[in-house]
DNA sequence: GTTAGCACTCCTCCCGTAAGAGTGCTAACA
DNA sequence: TGTTAGCACTCTTACGGGAGGAGTGCTAAC
């Protein structure tokens, strides 16, 4: 099923129109607007075998045409050609950037505010995964009689904080041994090597605790596993200025609701991350209110690592091409801040070197 | 202008009603479901007098009334009895904070989760404040060379944990220290009273660093603003689920709209920790795009001292017994809750005392 | 292989009519 | 004087038919 050039062409110029207007696409509007080589007559002869391949739909006989979620596929695996960013789109992510950011969460939620703004589609960002990170520090820091506040540190700038209890008679001292060798002993290791067997060698002279270690493990390793938590979302209410959802309040709705779901989106990042970018088009979704929409996906790396990921949500009729640049250009600009955040005191300036 | 009771009665029957129905509703039917010893004619006299007074509305002329947001401000000052919640209630709210909760975000948003499933409006929770707290604990984690961890911790178990850079020279056991002045000094004391003033007192042997707690007092005092993300929200998408919002798309567009801007809401929030309950009608509220919506807030507290508040957003016909029936109990219930948190090892059961 | 022409289909918009709901007013009644 | 029955009137909503428009598919000619 090879396409001849010319419906190549003219399946690009539908996608093209149709992704800039929202209207099904006739004959005629291709032949004066794309290919005034040929009459209208001809665009409606080859767009017949087009529909007949199953690359174009008709809403109805006397409608134009709208690519279906195959001329899509082909569209973005071989018709698309990622740009670089304009110097405008360029300064923009950079202006968010700019912003001061101290903790992680902000990091996060400001990579997917300029990704919703910048696209206007939904965006979604994956905070990186704990589990993909190295140990740097784990404290626990006393609060009070009984109480301590579990600090860990990865070279993700990740800090996850949770209260557990501690054995009354525990002095603060104590604590602050256990730290250090806590931390000597997993300290560029994956929080996943952490559990009661690895951590049996060090507390030999604390048997008599073992139980609160093993609530000390029990926390780590469920706070490893990713969670809903991890996702933020950004933008819902662009999906208004598309008209397909504009116009369909039972589209819009299963949309906003399927974005409720968190903990399905969290599980379709975190797969995603396998890959340098992901596009899912229409029924290839596997969630269901996202059949009729689109997902582009990319990944962030940690040196070379990748630890999270970030997409968009939209239409199928989605503009891919400026989808995908401005990913490429964010998550890559993610990555490095979430470097730079514990990056042994370097700052994170615009400047390049001088 | 003092109502007769009959008319009272009346007004009760129509917005009860009208809560019930989303329907305008007309003398006939008043006269059949709540006011059988009247006759319809009757009725359209009283409705007639209470529609010039500026109680009712008729949305056209061969409509039914519906009552206006002064007859809802009447309905919630003077006709409004709370009751208790229904066990179904009560041991719904019991399961969703009987979940696991380690984290103040968790419980916050677990609270908002409660608040929006049991009403089926949209939830709002302003996390606890930090001003309004007591420090319990200051501390400085070292993290990398450079680099250490604040971590601040109040009586109402709020960690904020942020970044900061540190000297180069200074050491981990000086680290220590300074975290243990600062904890002596500042224990029990509330946030907004730490600023360079204060702590150079403390530092008199440190002066080579005035800088460094310049930058540490400036930290802890931007936290100490409320922001943004203190409000959490919820059930956005529950305004589907009323006629109002379902059958006009730019209404539900603009409520949402609303909702995006968290810093409004925030506002709202804080603004409202000032009384118990607050009920903001229609055109009573300062959000543009809420004025044909009602707000119901509630504030909960650590002891005696408000420390957050939380409410509901919904249309102004909203069923107001039952969200401020809910409200009360689970505004209550998070105090409790947040109070627990670090409360002295006590266990956050169910049980009574035995 | 390409194109012009034309009949055909189907959607959308508009308008007019009919049904239904609820009102306001009047007159009669207790 | 308050209450009620009756009735004309208003306005919304639903339905259906017709006009206009967009776009197609097919045929025949180049």
């Amino acid at each position: 099923m090879e396409l001849s050039p010319r419906k190549m062409r003219l399946l690009q110029a539908i996608i093209d129109d149709y992704i800039a207007t929202a209207v099904p696409v006739g004959s005629r509007t291709i032949s004066r607007k794309y290919m005034s080589d040929f009459s209208a007559a001809t665009i409606r002869n080859e767009m017949s075998d087009l529909e007949e391949m199953g690359l174009l739909e008709q809403p109805h006989t006397s409608a134009g045409r709208i690519p279906s979620d195959l001329a899509y596929r082909i569209y973005v695996d071989s018709l698309l050609q990622v740009g670089e960013l304009t110097t405008d789109e360029a300064t923009s992510v950079k202006r968010y950037f700019g912003r001061r950011m101290d903790e992680m969460e902000q990091v996060v939620k400001n990579a997917a505010r300029v990704l919703s703004d910048l696209t206007d589609y939904t965006s979604l960002v994956l905070a990186p995964q704990l589990a993909r990170t190295t140990v740097k520090r784990l404290q626990l820091v006393p609060v009070t009689q009984g109480t301590a506040l579990v600090v860990l540190v990865t070279d993700a700038a990740i800090v996850k904080d949770t209260i557990i209890r501690v054995p009354a008679e525990m002095t603060s001292s104590e604590l602050h041994g256990i730290s250090e060798a806590l931390t000597h002993r997993f300290e560029g290791h994956s929080i996943t090597e952490i559990n009661i067997n690895t951590v049996d060698e060090i507390i030999r002279d604390m048997a008599q605790h073992r139980r609160f270690f093993e609530t000390l493990t029990d926390t780590l390793s469920r706070s490893a596993n990713p969670e809903e938590n991890d996702v933020v979302l950004d933008g819902a209410y662009n999906i208004f200025h598309h008209p397909e959802y504009r116009n369909d309040m039972e589209r819009a709705q299963s949309f906003l609701m399927a974005l409720g779901a968190k903990d399905k989106l969290q599980e379709m990042l975190a797969r995603s991350t396998r890959w340098e970018f992901t596009v899912t088009i229409g029924r290839e979704n596997d969630i269901d209110a996202l059949k009729n929409s689109s997902v582009v996906t990319a990944t962030y790396r940690l040196g070379d690592r990748p630890v999270g990921s970030l997409g968009v949500i939209g239409p199928t009729r989605m503009d891919y091409n400026r989808v995908m640049r401005l990913l490429q250009y964010i998550s890559q600009s993610l990555g490095e801040i979430v470097g730079n955040m514990l990056g042994d005191g370097k700052q994170n300036d615009e400047g390049d070197s001088t």
